[in-house]
DNA sequence: TCTTCCATGTAACGCGTTACATGATTTT
DNA sequence: AAAATCATGTAACGCGTTACATGGAAGA
């Protein structure tokens, strides 16, 4: 009852605090970032951002400077404190706590076997799609970044990028590779 | 306004349904599995559980019977209804709504840049370690399936368990071998 | 005797999504 | 003239987790 409040900091606080160690953003721009950089790994729309900054702000993990907006509101402009900066790094070295895997497609293709086999390889074949579609915008956006030598120096932002980026690459191909050989262990079965 | 209520099944219910496909289950014994078997793809516990039920129950899905129970309340055992194995079919069918990605892990290495290389190290060494324990225990869950031989036959649920099987080894085969060319790209980039 | 397992429910709270609300500047 | 973009917030609701609550049977 006597913890400290500002220990209570969600993986969204903590994703925000991350995208500002990597520059100056508005909440406006978190949000559009939570939809394609980060956004590859982690989500939130701009509801979420709002208040969520803050708390950050109350827990003085993060700081701005008001700037003439051309809406009706002053543009704020987020930024880490030291302090901000010192607890994201205790974060990443802190033991990560179990997530909850939540995998509809998965759970989808688990049950197919109600179906006649024709619709459940309609149903990889376009699973296969939607994995095929994410690799290729992660390759695309690889090419720019192993271009950029900052990606080969492990303590620049770039080189996490560049290792995160592999990650992505790698796991869409693996789940590219796996519907191919169920398609393939459909005709297996069906050519017995 | 004046849409069908009992169209609104959550992908919980979804993932009941479909446990309840492959065999009659009670509540508690859906709150285990959804810990193991399907809990590879989706997790509940059963204050999740006991009221997604009640509500699959009142949209005519699933019925029960009840048993005389060793505690105080009556024992009920679930089952699919023949409208429940329809809409089943009827939602593998459908176009699956995108799912938000959260992923703490990448999260996590995404920011690894702010540590010094060897914490780095630590982090994917553990990170390494966690991934290969769920393989470890998906490889020896696989050998049990490969040897049934229903699990050939792709109107068979057991055919199902093993393609979903499957893809959870090679998602983790992946993780791992990511994990350790992440550790040879700090020792490429250290030796420079 | 103590703990675990079976078996069911409810309550409180936090996270996340959708919708509501506003309004100026820039682009089509 | 219309639409998109920048930019900020709030409200309502649903999903998910933790904790509360009960109690018999079986095993350690």
């Amino acid at each position: 009852m006597h913890e400290d409040r500002s220990t209570e900091i969600s993986t969204l606080g903590f994703a925000i605090l991350g995208l500002l160690a990597r520059g100056e953003r508005t909440g406006y721009d978190l949000a559009k970032l939570m939809k394609r950089p980060v956004g590859y790994f982690w989500t939130a729309g701009h509801a979420q951002i709002y208040p969520e900054l803050s708390r950050l702000l109350s827990a003085r993990l993060v700081s701005y400077t008001e700037e003439q907006g051309r809406g009706p509101r002053t543009t704020k402009r987020y930024r880490l404190t030291a302090d901000g900066r010192a607890w994201l790094k205790a974060w990443l070295l802190a033991e990560p706590t179990p997530q909850p895997i939540r995998d509809q497609e998965t759970v989808r293709l688990w049950s197919m076997w109600l179906l006649d086999p024709d619709a459940c390889r309609g149903l990889i074949s376009a699973c296969r799609d939607r994995h095929a579609a994410v690799l290729a915008s992660f390759v695309d956006e690889q090419a720019g970044v192993v271009a950029d030598p900052d990606s080969r120096n492990p303590q620049h932002k770039q080189f996490a990028t560049r290792l995160t980026l592999e990650g992505g690459i790698r796991s869409r191909t693996a789940a590219v590779e796996w519907c191919d050989w169920m398609l393939a262990e459909f005709d297996a079965a069906g050519a017995r």
